[in-house]
DNA sequence: AACGTAACACTAACGGATAGGGTTTTGTAG
DNA sequence: CTACAAAACCCTATCCGTTAGTGTTACGTT
């Protein structure tokens, strides 16, 4: 074992990202539904099965960040801040989440997502993914003190919190909005013995 | 215009059910990723276009009754219950739905439903669904004196309820304590003014 | 220098979904 | 009673996402 970042594992990120960028530029020229694999492949210069190699579905190629956005959920919640809030440790992420998917530039790419409804299904079922792994970070970190109920609702909620920001003419408003009421709905659960 | 149900109708129905049933049939039987739309038209008797001009979808040949439990949702908030106490009529409703939906005999189609990724992505999709309907009850009846996005906040909240309940332990104890929760953000959302 | 393996390519196929176009059944109006 | 329009249905062919099977190349290791 030379160094841990060798070339080969250089190049597969290289492909990687070659692919997601290729796709996402066909995607947002001619539309989501309009591009098939096959074209992304051969605009990128690879074999479809290297496409899938890649990407689990034709829709992971869209939320490719996917997997950052769930760790940095997670984090927020194991590390520091969720030890002395864990409600506002939340909104905070959620919020940051919220600005960085209504930034400039990425409008385009969230109108797609709303205009096809195959991606609005995946999207759907990723958060049930963030909030079944956020859950598991709560039981085992600062939610302790709850039932276990109380700690997936809680989680559930919270990814809920960003589909309606997003959908909302203020998105940041929005949050705080939401939170209020996530964290009157904590504060009821209670502590266990209730 | 002589009877609104002609035989028409009740011809379209017998199809439609009979395709229905055989398909749950067929999967129960042999696993749902294992039996074909071919399959289950042939079994059925139909041509494969037929079993698409009645479901939208493969998946939709198990949520068959899906339209029934939009429908209830809606009433139960647009109906007298709903203009009492809004927040107790959709607790009562989606008790109810658990209720029916943990019945005997309904076990092994959720059991199923587990196991395949693909129906609980439609699931997953189906309750956005139902809380955009939802929350458009809410809005336009008892919901009328808060914000549209405590609205729609409340309508996702309520039917994911329904998906923490059905996979608690004890569902209908889940259905109380998340209701609980639901209850105090609803309180917290306060009047419009706020 | 030789070997094991990870990354990728090619081919072929499977299964869900749809379009095009034709046939029967049903409701209705003349 | 008949004629007609539309609904429901069938058949065929095809597209598209996805995967299996089978190599081939290039990298890392020994």
């Amino acid at each position: 074992m030379t160094v841990p970042t060798g070339r080969r594992e250089r190049k597969k990120a290289a492909t990687r990202q070659k692919i997601a960028d290729t796709a996402l530029r066909l995607f947002l020229e001619r539309g989501y539904e309009a591009v098939g694999i096959r074209e992304v492949a051969a605009e990128a210069d690879v074999a479809v099965t290297t496409v899938f190699a890649h990407f689990a579905a034709k829709e992971a190629l869209v939320f490719e960040r996917d997997g950052d956005f769930e760790q940095r959920l997670t984090e927020a919640v194991t590390g520091p801040a969720g030890r002395e809030g864990l409600v506002p440790a939340l909104k905070a992420e959620i919020l940051a989440q919220v600005r960085h998917c209504t930034a400039e530039g990425a409008a385009p790419i969230w109108q797609m997502i709303d205009d096809s409804p195959a991606l609005r299904e995946y999207e759907a079922s990723m958060r049930e993914r963030h909030a079944e792994s956020l859950a598991a970070a709560i039981a085992a970190g600062p939610g302790r003190d709850r039932s276990a109920t109380a700690g997936r609702t809680l989680a559930r909620f919270a990814v809920e919190a960003f589909a309606l920001a997003r959908e909302a003419a203020d998105p940041e408003a929005a949050v705080d909005e939401v939170f209020r009421m996530i964290e009157a709905a904590w504060e009821a659960a209670g502590p266990s013995g209730s």
